[in-house]
DNA sequence: AAAACATAGTTGACAGTGTAAACATATGGC
DNA sequence: GCCATATGTTTACACTGTCAACTATGTTTT
């Protein structure tokens, strides 16, 4: 009587990895964080509170996952961002910037995550800043062509990709953390200060 | 016979509050992020498990202390640090932003606990963001300062402050998650991002 | 000084967590 | 068809934050 109305779950969720993941990006969505458990993961997969443990050997490696990909959405941003101007370094560095920060503003668990080391994300650290590091590449690609374009100073693209991505990150988070506000720091203080530093690229 | 061997400690600890947060300082030190526990600086203490909540009502009441402490030291650290150029802005902010980074790498976990209005601080959030604006102040000093001098140019120092804050916040988190590898990033890479900024800010 | 109260401790309990081990079921390659 | 393997489940453990009930000490009031 009653199996008639139940929908037999095959005992096999069939794609529980990718669900696992999904909740978890939704979970970090929902709340501030990264307190999210493993049991209630398992909970809204239906599915026991060890499974996730068939996928990933530890919470760690599951937020180390979240982060990888974070940074994989984070680099197909800029790039998209930066598209629509292929013969301009500084409209690509501004738009860049925007796009930036507006994915951190966005996805701010998801955003500190990507940079939390600490609170649990250890292993496979080095992998992790590879892919980030790879971020920074969209960056020193449109620098290397901004100095042969003669838009900016010819100083080692190194050192001012470090000194983009420092301020993007730093207004990034300065943002997410609410601490930007007009009374403190002006209107508009994000575009400001990218264009105080623009200023220090230009020559 | 074995009392004799025992000192004797009264029922009160006496001083148990600053105990708790003295060890958690240092457990902030020894270790990466907040995840130590209650029960440990309780055991540390040598005290019941329970007796903290006499004096935080919980966890992230302590974290928000800690926090508070963070800010003061931060703030006096960067005081210090331009005391000596009284009258020269220019080495007085690269002093203070070499202070301030130096204060995120000695005290890594203690610096991001500072702007981790997540992961388990939410209480007294606008106290807390009050008490971090109170740094911007030594900065705001420098740069009105500096404008009157006529060392930067003469725009809105809010929207100038906000690029220097964001630029040194970006710099120490990034060197303290390390992703300011020579490799990727030049040698000194922080010494040479803030000189571009500099470069910005000067007329 | 005695009594009453407030403060700062202790003990014991609870629900919830991450994680491990032992067990169960389905699936794909022989 | 059969078995190894991958993927689930159940049970169990040590630990956590937090609460309630209790107790010792210090302070104030009478």
């Amino acid at each position: 009587m009653s199996e008639m109305n139940e929908i037999k779950r095959p005992y096999h969720h069939g794609d529980l990895k990718r669900t696992i993941i999904e909740t978890a990006l939704q979970m970090l969505r929902e709340s501030e964080g990264w307190q999210f458990t493993l049991r209630e993961i398992a909970r809204r997969a239906e599915v026991s509170h060890a499974a996730p443990y068939k996928h990933f050997p530890d919470k760690s490696a599951l937020l180390a996952e979240l982060a990888l990909i974070g940074f994989d959405q984070l680099r197909a941003d800029l790039e998209n961002s930066i598209a629509p101007f292929p013969d301009s370094p500084i409209k690509q560095l501004s738009s860049a910037s925007r796009a930036y920060i507006q994915f951190g503003e966005t996805n701010p668990s998801h955003y500190k995550l990507m940079f939390s080391s600490d609170a649990g994300v250890k292993p496979n650290q080095v992998h992790l800043n590879e892919r980030a590091m790879s971020t920074l590449g969209v960056l020193l690609d449109i620098l290397r062509r901004g100095q042969i374009v003669g838009a900016f100073k010819k100083k080692p693209v190194e050192a001012q990709a470090a000194a983009c991505w420092a301020q993007v990150h730093g207004l990034t988070l300065l943002s997410i953390d609410g601490l930007l506000l007009k009374e403190k720091v002006g209107e508009n203080a994000a575009e400001a200060a990218l264009r105080t530093l623009l200023e220090g690229l230009q020559q």
